[in-house]
DNA sequence: CAATTGCAACGTACCGGTCAGTAACATGAT
DNA sequence: ATCATGTTACTGACCGGTACGTTGCAATTG
């Protein structure tokens, strides 16, 4: 028989939690330096907290890395439903549209591709839980461009498909490979031409 | 005056020299699992040196990693070239012929992409020795595959050269992400069909 | 009401191991 | 004698990770 339940949930309106502000950091400080590249002490350092608040919220430093990614892909579809959603019925302007927007992120300074796909070079040890992430996003990544290839009606779709893949992935490293006026920004042209050209066949 | 000349110069066939040995390992090593997952411990282990005999061939471990890819650097024009060799004057089957092989390696079982775009992942820092090889390296790439792209006649010979160049890149990627049965697979095809389109227009 | 208890989140201080890099000296071949 | 290499031992900084004590707050008691 319990009297009443507690009248005010502090816990929504407080401030952010430990482990929130060390996912905030570690997500910027990641994408940005590497994963490698950051230690948990200069994390904690950053997010004003200590170490073993952020092994009270993560079970490693790895497994802190794959949240961040999950996180990251959560975004990442995002911006592609966005995009999808911008062209109802329209798998090519959709495509359009993502790419557009991929070849304009590229051109900024500090572009530094994509996470998942650096992480994946960070990480090549297959069952690692940041590369377990990044592969998963890939690989849906690779269907749903096989899947949209095929709704435009492409003679071999899964070629076509794959070869957007390739682009995509292409401009993600050639962005921070070469910066602004690199070639990641005729991304969106290039993949219009393939796609004329798998499209007449 | 002296007396003879040494009649048989020994260093020539005599065991690989300690920094020879070092780089050999290193290159395997860093290729594999990545420069920054490396110590310079293990590295003179696996090579049967000391670590004294590493610092003096070698700098630092970062010039180290620059060595490796200079070598890479070399390798890597070798086989450009010898497509290019094989196909005198005529640029789509020079391309054809590189891709051809780059799709089919991407497809090997522990196939870990490109070493300087790798290195490149790994080290976002302006200026940093591994960076400045790995740029200079697709810099000159894209040079070579606009011009070759000119060389077809393209009407937009700079973008198809980029996308050219996205495609490569993507295969690196790719085949590293997804291995054998992955999209890098198609690279070569998926490239024809770009360079016919774009000859078309 | 007031004292007590429980609990979750936090910080201090530390662990053993590894990082890149070096000093000083011995060995062995030419 | 020279020179490349080896050996051993060491540095200070940093790595990821943890044992343990402290704080503050809320529910439970009398």
């Amino acid at each position: 028989m319990k009297s009443i339940e507690p009248t005010i949930k502090a816990d929504e309106v407080a401030q952010p939690r430990a482990g929130e502000k060390i996912l905030r950091v570690a997500r910027d400080l990641f994408y940005r330096q590497g994963i490698r590249a950051i230690g948990v002490d200069e994390i904690v350092r950053r997010a004003g907290v200590t170490k073993p608040s952020l092994y009270r919220s993560f079970p490693s430093k790895d497994e802190l890395a794959a949240s961040y990614l999950r996180q990251y892909d959560l975004e990442f579809w995002a911006r592609f439903d966005e995009a999808v959603a911008a062209h109802p019925g329209d798998p090519r302007a959709q495509i359009a549209a993502f790419l557009t927007r991929i070849g304009k992120r590229t051109q900024k300074p500090d572009y530094r591709g994509c996470g998942m796909t650096n992480a994946a070079v960070e990480y090549p040890e297959r069952g690692h839980p940041a590369r377990v992430v990044s592969e998963a996003n890939k690989q849906e990544l690779r269907r749903r461009l096989r899947a949209m290839a095929a709704a435009m009606g492409a003679g071999d779709a899964d070629t076509l498909g794959d070869g957007l893949l390739l682009l995509i992935e292409g401009a993600y490293i050639s962005g921070q490979l070469f910066g602004a006026g690199g070639p990641a920004k005729s991304v969106a042209r290039n993949a219009d031409l393939l796609i004329e050209a798998s499209l007449k066949k």
